[in-house]
DNA sequence: ACGAGGATGATAGCCATTCTCATCTAGCTC
DNA sequence: GAGCTAGATGAGAATGGCTATCATCCTCGT
């Protein structure tokens, strides 16, 4: 058995191939890796491509649909490992499946969510001034009276899909 | 063998023992479970009864230690069949369990949480009117713009509780 | 090129939640 | 009250999303 034999004879795409995210993006990912030793690898890059381009959070089977390449047990590890980083976000719905998306301080997008309370579902919609306004206000409320340290806010408008109704 | 040896010769409690709740909330909680055909059991009546005493949503685990009485696999099949009947809800976190309260319409107490991302904890706190105001608004946008039907709203603030930071 | 430590991925394991089913109970009719 | 029926209970098994394991692979600095 000679070495190209080894492994993965089925390997059909070049050894630096597969989606790649923007240079400013990339930059800002590179940034918050490097604060661990981590790396940005081809499938790390993957993983970022694919929320990026999604335009609501994602679930881990979604992900690997839109990238076959990508395996489960290795989305799960790098999701973790990229929320720990605040790379990514994990939303928490009623369903079946955590939902994933860029954070927010990455795309610099602040939006909140739309769930659907059958299928689990999401959307995002993005909040007046007003209602910005509002949690800010609120937080300053909150921190003042409990022990809490408020880091982020979320609102949800929950209700049933146009598929669910 | 006579009759009162036979099964559970342990039990202490009376048969019409154990915790009870108001009236009013009484009254409503039947009505919503005559519309299916539904019984206040004593088992239930005990397992509202908790969640009407706490200050916070409870986890499956915090309810079972409130009333040991109750068995974890009735806790469970008793908070999904009331959810569905709009008596209790879910309140979904980061951490491994799911937290139940009443619903807000039986308590005609409108509140949002506090969450702690580090360990799942829920307290409650309540918004302002422009707050409130706010988040009507976006609905109506929503509503809108999308096929969604939206039934309620949630807002979290999330951080870190004392203990925790 | 090479060594070392991080990254990968198939698989086994974990555990909150749900399902099963034998038993019990509440509410009905007689 | 006795008997009946459909709903309720609860111990344990099963489910399934997620995590841990570990042999192997890859990347980067030397």
């Amino acid at each position: 058995m000679t070495a190209t034999q080894r492994g993965r004879p089925d390997r059909v795409l070049a050894r630096d191939d597969g989606p790649r995210i923007d240079t400013e993006l990339r930059e800002r990912v590179l940034a918050r890796l490097a604060h661990s030793d981590q790396r940005l690898t081809r499938h790390r890059e993957r993983l970022i491509a694919v929320l990026a381009d999604a335009v609501k959070p994602l679930t881990i089977p979604e992900i690997g649909d839109a990238d076959p390449e990508l395996a489960v047990s290795s989305i799960y590890r790098n999701l973790t490992r990229l929320e720990e980083l605040g790379v990514v976000h994990r939303v928490v719905t009623a369903g079946d499946f955590a939902h994933y998306e860029l954070a927010e301080d990455l795309t610099e997008h602040h939006h909140h969510h739309i769930v659907c309370s059958n299928c689990g579902a999401v959307e995002d919609f993005e909040a007046s001034m007003k209602l910005e306004e509002a949690v800010r206000e609120a937080c300053r409320r909150v921190v003042r009276r409990t022990g809490f340290r408020i880091d982020r806010h979320v609102i949800d408008l929950i209700g049933l899909c146009a598929d669910c109704s």
